[in-house]
DNA sequence: AGCTATTCATAATG
DNA sequence: TCATTATGAATAGCT
Protein backbone atom coordinates (compact mmCIF):
# COMPACT_ATOMS: atom_id res chain seq x y z
CA UNK A 1 0.00 0.00 0.00
CA UNK A 2 2.43 2.21 -0.75
CA UNK A 3 5.97 2.20 -3.30
CA UNK A 4 6.75 -0.80 -1.03
CA UNK A 5 6.01 -3.10 1.99
CA UNK A 6 6.81 -2.30 5.39
CA UNK A 7 6.89 -4.31 8.61
CA UNK A 8 4.46 -3.38 10.91
CA UNK A 9 7.49 -2.02 13.72
CA UNK A 10 7.95 1.11 15.10
CA UNK A 11 9.23 3.55 12.80
CA UNK A 12 12.31 4.61 14.11
CA UNK A 13 13.04 8.17 12.11
CA UNK A 14 10.28 10.39 13.54
CA UNK A 15 9.79 12.10 10.99
CA UNK A 16 9.09 9.51 9.01
CA UNK A 17 6.70 8.34 11.78
CA UNK A 18 5.11 11.68 11.83
CA UNK A 19 4.10 11.71 8.28
CA UNK A 20 2.63 7.89 8.49
CA UNK A 21 0.94 8.46 11.91
CA UNK A 22 -1.20 11.97 10.01
CA UNK A 23 -1.75 9.73 6.85
CA UNK A 24 -2.85 6.50 9.13
CA UNK A 25 -5.14 8.39 11.25
CA UNK A 26 -6.69 10.08 8.70
CA UNK A 27 -7.33 6.60 6.96
CA UNK A 28 -8.42 5.39 10.27
CA UNK A 29 -10.97 7.94 11.14
CA UNK A 30 -12.26 7.23 7.68
CA UNK A 31 -12.58 3.86 8.33
CA UNK A 32 -14.80 4.90 11.69
CA UNK A 33 -17.05 7.20 9.78
CA UNK A 34 -17.86 4.73 6.92
CA UNK A 35 -18.23 1.29 8.95
CA UNK A 36 -21.29 3.98 10.73
CA UNK A 37 -22.63 4.60 8.15
CA UNK A 38 -22.60 1.55 5.69
CA UNK A 39 -23.42 -0.65 8.65
CA UNK A 40 -25.07 0.96 10.87
CA UNK A 41 -22.91 0.76 13.60
CA UNK A 42 -21.60 2.84 16.51
CA UNK A 43 -17.66 3.42 16.60
CA UNK A 44 -15.84 5.21 19.18
CA UNK A 45 -12.11 6.10 18.65
CA UNK A 46 -9.37 7.54 20.38
CA UNK A 47 -5.92 8.23 19.00
CA UNK A 48 -3.33 9.85 20.97
CA UNK A 49 0.14 10.37 18.67
CA UNK A 50 3.69 9.83 20.81
CA UNK A 51 3.80 13.59 20.90
CA UNK A 52 0.70 13.59 22.78
CA UNK A 53 -1.85 14.82 20.35
CA UNK A 54 -5.49 13.99 20.33
CA UNK A 55 -7.72 12.99 17.96
CA UNK A 56 -10.72 11.16 18.38
CA UNK A 57 -14.01 10.07 16.59
CA UNK A 58 -17.81 9.27 17.37
CA UNK A 59 -20.46 8.10 15.26
CA UNK A 60 -23.05 11.39 14.97
CA UNK A 61 -26.27 9.29 16.62
CA UNK A 62 -24.45 8.79 19.71
CA UNK A 63 -21.86 10.24 22.05
CA UNK A 64 -18.31 8.76 23.45
CA UNK A 65 -20.13 8.51 26.55
CA UNK A 66 -22.95 6.97 25.04
CA UNK A 67 -20.88 4.54 23.64
CA UNK A 68 -18.26 3.88 26.89
CA UNK A 69 -21.40 2.90 29.28
CA UNK A 70 -22.79 0.70 26.86
CA UNK A 71 -19.08 -0.91 26.74
CA UNK A 72 -19.42 -1.51 30.27
CA UNK A 73 -22.65 -3.07 30.65
CA UNK A 74 -21.76 -5.58 27.61
CA UNK A 75 -18.06 -6.25 28.82
CA UNK A 76 -18.74 -6.17 32.01
CA UNK A 77 -15.17 -4.11 32.18
CA UNK A 78 -15.29 -1.04 34.42
CA UNK A 79 -13.72 1.99 33.20
CA UNK A 80 -15.05 4.29 35.62
CA UNK A 81 -13.95 3.68 39.19
CA UNK A 82 -10.22 3.91 37.97
CA UNK A 83 -11.96 7.34 37.04
CA UNK A 84 -13.62 8.05 40.51
CA UNK A 85 -10.35 7.63 42.09
CA UNK A 86 -8.99 10.39 40.10
CA UNK A 87 -12.06 12.37 40.75
CA UNK A 88 -11.22 12.76 44.43
CA UNK A 89 -7.22 13.44 43.50
CA UNK A 90 -8.78 16.68 41.01
CA UNK A 91 -10.93 17.75 43.88
CA UNK A 92 -7.89 17.97 46.33
CA UNK A 93 -5.86 19.27 43.71
CA UNK A 94 -8.30 22.02 41.75
CA UNK A 95 -8.73 25.25 43.98
CA UNK A 96 -12.39 25.26 44.59
CA UNK A 97 -13.15 28.60 43.90
CA UNK A 98 -11.96 28.18 40.21
CA UNK A 99 -15.88 25.89 40.32
CA UNK A 100 -18.09 26.84 37.31
CA UNK A 101 -16.05 29.02 35.45
CA UNK A 102 -17.49 28.37 31.88
CA UNK A 103 -20.53 29.49 32.99
CA UNK A 104 -18.96 32.55 34.96
CA UNK A 105 -17.32 33.69 31.92
CA UNK A 106 -21.13 32.95 30.22
CA UNK A 107 -22.71 35.44 32.58
CA UNK A 108 -19.29 37.96 31.97
CA UNK A 109 -20.38 37.71 28.20
CA UNK A 110 -23.77 38.44 28.88
CA UNK A 111 -23.12 41.27 31.02
CA UNK A 112 -21.74 42.94 27.39
CA UNK A 113 -25.45 41.47 25.74
CA UNK A 114 -27.35 43.80 27.90
CA UNK A 115 -29.16 42.89 31.54
CA UNK A 116 -32.30 40.75 30.24
CA UNK A 117 -29.72 38.31 28.28
CA UNK A 118 -28.18 38.10 31.76
CA UNK A 119 -30.78 37.71 34.14
CA UNK A 120 -32.19 34.74 31.63
CA UNK A 121 -28.59 33.32 31.71
CA UNK A 122 -28.39 33.80 35.76
CA UNK A 123 -31.94 31.90 36.22
CA UNK A 124 -30.75 29.28 33.43
CA UNK A 125 -27.97 28.81 35.81
CA UNK A 126 -30.07 28.85 38.79
CA UNK A 127 -32.35 26.23 38.10
CA UNK A 128 -29.16 24.11 36.59
CA UNK A 129 -27.52 24.39 40.64
CA UNK A 130 -30.80 22.89 42.20
CA UNK A 131 -31.09 20.35 40.19
CA UNK A 132 -27.56 19.29 40.88
CA UNK A 133 -28.03 19.63 44.44
CA UNK A 134 -30.88 17.68 44.15
CA UNK A 135 -28.93 15.08 42.03
CA UNK A 136 -25.91 15.35 44.95
CA UNK A 137 -28.59 14.99 47.19
CA UNK A 138 -29.97 11.53 45.74
CA UNK A 139 -26.64 10.21 45.13
CA UNK A 140 -25.58 10.33 48.84
CA UNK A 141 -28.83 8.79 50.06
CA UNK A 142 -27.60 6.09 47.78
CA UNK A 143 -24.27 5.84 49.08
CA UNK A 144 -25.52 6.21 52.54
CA UNK A 145 -27.94 3.06 51.17
CA UNK A 146 -25.49 1.31 50.33
CA UNK A 147 -22.80 1.52 53.32
CA UNK A 148 -26.16 0.15 55.65
CA UNK A 149 -26.90 -2.68 53.33
CA UNK A 150 -23.12 -3.85 53.18
CA UNK A 151 -23.66 -3.38 57.15
CA UNK A 152 -26.71 -5.62 57.16
CA UNK A 153 -24.61 -8.03 54.64
CA UNK A 154 -21.62 -8.73 56.54
CA UNK A 155 -23.29 -8.96 59.63
CA UNK A 156 -25.67 -11.42 58.43
CA UNK A 157 -22.80 -13.30 56.94
CA UNK A 158 -20.85 -13.42 60.04
CA UNK A 159 -23.96 -14.35 62.15
CA UNK A 160 -24.00 -17.65 59.42
CA UNK A 161 -20.36 -17.99 60.00
CA UNK A 162 -20.59 -18.19 64.16
CA UNK A 163 -23.86 -20.43 63.66
CA UNK A 164 -21.85 -22.95 61.25
CA UNK A 165 -24.54 -22.41 58.49
CA UNK A 166 -23.79 -23.26 55.41
CA UNK A 167 -25.34 -22.26 52.35
CA UNK A 168 -26.06 -24.81 49.51
CA UNK A 169 -27.57 -23.75 46.41
CA UNK A 170 -24.36 -21.73 44.18
CA UNK A 171 -26.21 -20.98 41.24
CA UNK A 172 -26.92 -17.30 42.22
CA UNK A 173 -23.88 -16.74 41.51
CA UNK A 174 -24.78 -17.26 37.96
CA UNK A 175 -27.14 -14.37 37.71
CA UNK A 176 -24.96 -11.87 39.89
CA UNK A 177 -24.30 -8.45 37.97
CA UNK A 178 -21.00 -7.76 36.93
CA UNK A 179 -21.66 -3.74 37.76
CA UNK A 180 -22.02 -2.69 41.04
CA UNK A 181 -18.64 -1.33 42.07
CA UNK A 182 -18.67 -1.96 46.03
CA UNK A 183 -14.82 -2.31 46.26
CA UNK A 184 -13.59 -0.17 43.95
CA UNK A 185 -10.03 -0.08 45.42
CA UNK A 186 -9.71 -3.79 45.85
CA UNK A 187 -9.73 -5.89 42.05
CA UNK A 188 -6.94 -8.04 43.86
CA UNK A 189 -9.30 -9.95 46.64
CA UNK A 190 -11.20 -11.90 44.78
CA UNK A 191 -8.61 -13.23 42.95
CA UNK A 192 -6.98 -14.87 45.48
CA UNK A 193 -7.40 -18.54 46.13
CA UNK B 1 -12.05 -1.49 -2.91
CA UNK B 2 -13.95 -4.06 -4.45
CA UNK B 3 -15.39 -5.47 -7.32
CA UNK B 4 -17.06 -1.94 -7.94
CA UNK B 5 -16.97 1.66 -6.16
CA UNK B 6 -19.69 1.75 -3.28
CA UNK B 7 -21.32 4.92 -1.83
CA UNK B 8 -21.04 5.60 1.76
CA UNK B 9 -24.67 5.18 2.76
CA UNK B 10 -26.22 2.84 4.63
CA UNK B 11 -26.31 -0.68 3.23
CA UNK B 12 -30.28 -2.19 2.82
CA UNK B 13 -29.49 -5.70 2.55
CA UNK B 14 -29.02 -6.67 6.11
CA UNK B 15 -27.00 -9.85 5.16
CA UNK B 16 -24.74 -8.19 3.07
CA UNK B 17 -24.26 -5.06 6.14
CA UNK B 18 -23.48 -7.78 8.13
CA UNK B 19 -20.92 -9.17 6.16
CA UNK B 20 -19.47 -5.76 4.80
CA UNK B 21 -19.36 -4.96 8.64
CA UNK B 22 -17.20 -8.05 9.90
CA UNK B 23 -14.69 -7.22 7.02
CA UNK B 24 -14.59 -3.38 7.89
CA UNK B 25 -14.68 -4.28 11.27
CA UNK B 26 -11.33 -6.36 10.71
CA UNK B 27 -9.70 -4.07 8.80
CA UNK B 28 -10.38 -1.34 11.07
CA UNK B 29 -8.90 -3.04 14.07
CA UNK B 30 -5.53 -4.32 12.15
CA UNK B 31 -5.06 -0.47 11.30
CA UNK B 32 -5.09 0.52 14.45
CA UNK B 33 -3.00 -1.98 15.84
CA UNK B 34 -0.48 -0.96 13.02
CA UNK B 35 -0.91 2.52 13.46
CA UNK B 36 -0.14 2.22 17.51
CA UNK B 37 3.06 -0.03 16.93
CA UNK B 38 4.67 1.68 13.51
CA UNK B 39 4.15 5.15 15.09
CA UNK B 40 4.12 4.66 18.86
CA UNK B 41 0.45 5.67 19.02
CA UNK B 42 -2.31 5.17 21.88
CA UNK B 43 -5.53 3.86 20.53
CA UNK B 44 -8.69 2.59 21.88
CA UNK B 45 -11.54 2.00 19.70
CA UNK B 46 -14.72 0.39 20.73
CA UNK B 47 -17.64 -1.07 17.53
CA UNK B 48 -21.20 -1.79 18.16
CA UNK B 49 -22.27 -3.42 15.09
CA UNK B 50 -26.49 -2.65 14.47
CA UNK B 51 -26.84 -6.01 16.61
CA UNK B 52 -25.41 -4.69 19.71
CA UNK B 53 -22.49 -6.64 19.70
CA UNK B 54 -19.12 -5.42 20.65
CA UNK B 55 -15.87 -5.07 19.12
CA UNK B 56 -13.08 -3.43 20.97
CA UNK B 57 -8.81 -2.71 20.64
CA UNK B 58 -6.93 -1.22 22.74
CA UNK B 59 -3.33 -0.35 22.40
CA UNK B 60 -1.50 -2.86 24.36
CA UNK B 61 0.72 -0.92 26.71
CA UNK B 62 -1.78 1.01 28.14
CA UNK B 63 -6.00 0.26 29.07
CA UNK B 64 -9.22 1.77 27.75
CA UNK B 65 -9.36 4.10 30.94
CA UNK B 66 -6.41 5.37 31.17
CA UNK B 67 -6.57 6.77 27.78
CA UNK B 68 -10.17 7.68 28.32
CA UNK B 69 -8.85 9.76 31.23
CA UNK B 70 -6.18 11.15 29.15
CA UNK B 71 -8.93 11.89 26.92
CA UNK B 72 -10.82 14.21 29.40
CA UNK B 73 -7.70 16.38 30.36
CA UNK B 74 -6.65 16.46 26.72
CA UNK B 75 -10.15 17.58 25.45
CA UNK B 76 -12.17 18.77 28.68
CA UNK B 77 -14.45 16.72 27.44
CA UNK B 78 -16.19 14.69 30.04
CA UNK B 79 -17.13 11.21 30.25
CA UNK B 80 -18.03 10.27 33.39
CA UNK B 81 -21.02 12.25 34.80
CA UNK B 82 -22.90 10.48 32.41
CA UNK B 83 -22.29 7.32 34.09
CA UNK B 84 -23.22 8.58 37.46
CA UNK B 85 -26.56 9.05 36.35
CA UNK B 86 -26.43 5.37 35.24
CA UNK B 87 -24.77 4.62 38.53
CA UNK B 88 -27.80 5.35 40.25
CA UNK B 89 -30.07 3.69 37.44
CA UNK B 90 -28.33 0.43 38.08
CA UNK B 91 -28.72 0.00 41.99
CA UNK B 92 -32.09 0.62 41.93
CA UNK B 93 -31.96 -1.83 38.83
CA UNK B 94 -30.20 -4.55 40.61
CA UNK B 95 -31.24 -5.91 43.71
CA UNK B 96 -29.07 -5.10 46.25
CA UNK B 97 -28.85 -8.31 48.51
CA UNK B 98 -26.68 -9.40 45.50
CA UNK B 99 -23.93 -7.30 46.72
CA UNK B 100 -20.11 -8.76 47.10
CA UNK B 101 -21.08 -11.92 45.26
CA UNK B 102 -17.91 -12.94 44.67
CA UNK B 103 -16.41 -12.34 48.36
CA UNK B 104 -19.12 -14.65 49.63
CA UNK B 105 -18.20 -17.21 47.26
CA UNK B 106 -14.80 -16.55 47.79
CA UNK B 107 -16.14 -16.89 51.64
CA UNK B 108 -17.93 -20.24 51.29
CA UNK B 109 -15.03 -21.93 49.13
CA UNK B 110 -13.27 -21.38 52.70
CA UNK B 111 -15.18 -22.97 54.73
CA UNK B 112 -13.81 -26.35 52.64
CA UNK B 113 -10.57 -25.55 53.28
CA UNK B 114 -10.60 -24.51 57.46
CA UNK B 115 -11.58 -22.61 60.00
CA UNK B 116 -8.58 -20.17 59.79
CA UNK B 117 -8.39 -19.42 56.52
CA UNK B 118 -11.89 -17.97 56.42
CA UNK B 119 -11.19 -16.00 59.70
CA UNK B 120 -8.50 -14.45 57.76
CA UNK B 121 -10.65 -13.86 54.78
CA UNK B 122 -13.37 -12.62 56.84
CA UNK B 123 -11.28 -10.14 58.34
CA UNK B 124 -9.81 -8.93 55.05
CA UNK B 125 -13.18 -8.42 53.92
CA UNK B 126 -14.15 -6.22 57.19
CA UNK B 127 -11.31 -4.52 56.95
CA UNK B 128 -12.09 -3.77 53.19
CA UNK B 129 -15.63 -2.90 53.93
CA UNK B 130 -14.80 -0.36 56.88
CA UNK B 131 -12.43 1.41 54.10
CA UNK B 132 -15.08 1.33 51.76
CA UNK B 133 -17.36 2.89 54.42
CA UNK B 134 -14.69 5.83 54.48
CA UNK B 135 -14.39 6.66 50.96
CA UNK B 136 -17.94 7.07 50.74
CA UNK B 137 -17.81 9.04 53.81
CA UNK B 138 -15.08 11.17 51.90
CA UNK B 139 -16.98 11.24 49.12
CA UNK B 140 -20.12 12.58 50.78
CA UNK B 141 -18.14 15.47 52.16
CA UNK B 142 -16.62 16.61 49.29
CA UNK B 143 -19.68 16.36 47.65
CA UNK B 144 -21.61 18.27 50.52
CA UNK B 145 -18.97 20.95 50.01
CA UNK B 146 -19.51 21.57 46.75
CA UNK B 147 -22.93 21.92 46.70
CA UNK B 148 -21.87 24.78 49.99
CA UNK B 149 -19.56 25.94 47.79
CA UNK B 150 -21.75 26.63 44.51
CA UNK B 151 -24.17 28.40 46.76
CA UNK B 152 -21.60 30.74 47.79
CA UNK B 153 -20.36 31.14 44.30
CA UNK B 154 -23.87 31.81 43.20
CA UNK B 155 -24.76 33.99 46.05
CA UNK B 156 -21.76 36.23 45.34
CA UNK B 157 -22.14 35.93 41.94
CA UNK B 158 -25.80 38.04 42.29
CA UNK B 159 -24.48 40.33 44.86
CA UNK B 160 -22.09 41.38 42.09
CA UNK B 161 -24.58 41.44 39.47
CA UNK B 162 -26.66 43.55 41.96
CA UNK B 163 -24.04 45.98 42.36
CA UNK B 164 -23.23 46.11 39.06
CA UNK B 165 -20.20 44.78 39.63
CA UNK B 166 -17.89 43.96 36.87
CA UNK B 167 -14.87 41.86 36.70
CA UNK B 168 -12.17 43.56 34.75
CA UNK B 169 -9.69 40.76 34.14
CA UNK B 170 -10.48 37.87 32.42
CA UNK B 171 -6.94 36.32 32.10
CA UNK B 172 -8.00 33.80 34.86
CA UNK B 173 -10.44 31.58 32.11
CA UNK B 174 -6.71 30.59 30.89
CA UNK B 175 -5.58 28.92 33.95
CA UNK B 176 -8.96 27.63 35.04
CA UNK B 177 -9.98 23.48 35.37
CA UNK B 178 -12.03 21.82 32.32
CA UNK B 179 -12.36 19.06 34.21
CA UNK B 180 -14.81 19.88 37.03
CA UNK B 181 -17.93 18.46 37.14
CA UNK B 182 -20.61 20.73 39.00
CA UNK B 183 -23.31 20.33 35.75
CA UNK B 184 -23.18 17.34 34.40
CA UNK B 185 -26.16 17.92 32.26
CA UNK B 186 -25.65 21.24 30.69
CA UNK B 187 -23.54 21.20 27.66
CA UNK B 188 -25.53 23.32 26.01
CA UNK B 189 -25.81 26.01 28.10
CA UNK B 190 -21.87 26.98 27.26
CA UNK B 191 -21.90 27.07 23.41
CA UNK B 192 -25.54 29.35 23.34
CA UNK B 193 -24.87 32.98 22.40
C1' DA C 1 1.96 19.40 1.50
C1' DG C 2 1.37 16.86 -3.42
C1' DC C 3 2.41 12.76 -6.37
C1' DT C 4 2.61 7.92 -8.07
C1' DA C 5 3.85 3.06 -7.73
C1' DT C 6 2.49 -0.38 -5.01
C1' DT C 7 0.36 -2.94 -1.65
C1' DC C 8 -3.88 -3.58 0.81
C1' DA C 9 -8.80 -3.94 1.81
C1' DT C 10 -12.87 -5.47 0.37
C1' DA C 11 -17.53 -5.92 -2.77
C1' DA C 12 -19.13 -9.12 -5.45
C1' DT C 13 -19.27 -13.65 -6.45
C1' DG C 14 -18.94 -18.89 -6.04
C1' DT D 1 -20.80 -18.88 6.51
C1' DC D 2 -16.07 -19.43 4.20
C1' DA D 3 -12.83 -18.70 0.12
C1' DT D 4 -11.62 -16.32 -4.15
C1' DT D 5 -10.63 -12.45 -6.96
C1' DA D 6 -11.24 -8.21 -9.52
C1' DT D 7 -11.10 -3.56 -8.28
C1' DG D 8 -10.96 0.70 -5.81
C1' DA D 9 -8.47 2.73 -1.72
C1' DA D 10 -4.79 3.65 1.19
C1' DT D 11 -0.34 4.85 1.65
C1' DA D 12 5.35 4.53 1.54
C1' DG D 13 8.69 6.72 -0.49
C1' DC D 14 9.81 10.78 -3.12
C1' DT D 15 9.70 15.73 -4.23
Amino acid sequence: MGRGKIEIKRIENSTNRQVTFSKRRAGILKKAREIGVLCDAEVGVVIFSSAGKLSDYCTPKTTLSRILEKYQTNSGKILWDEKHKSLSAEIDREDLNSLQPKELIAIEEALNNGQANLRDKMMDHWRMHKRNEKMLEDEHKMLAFRVHQQEVELSGGIRELELGYHHDDRDFAASMPFTFRVQPSHPNLQQEK
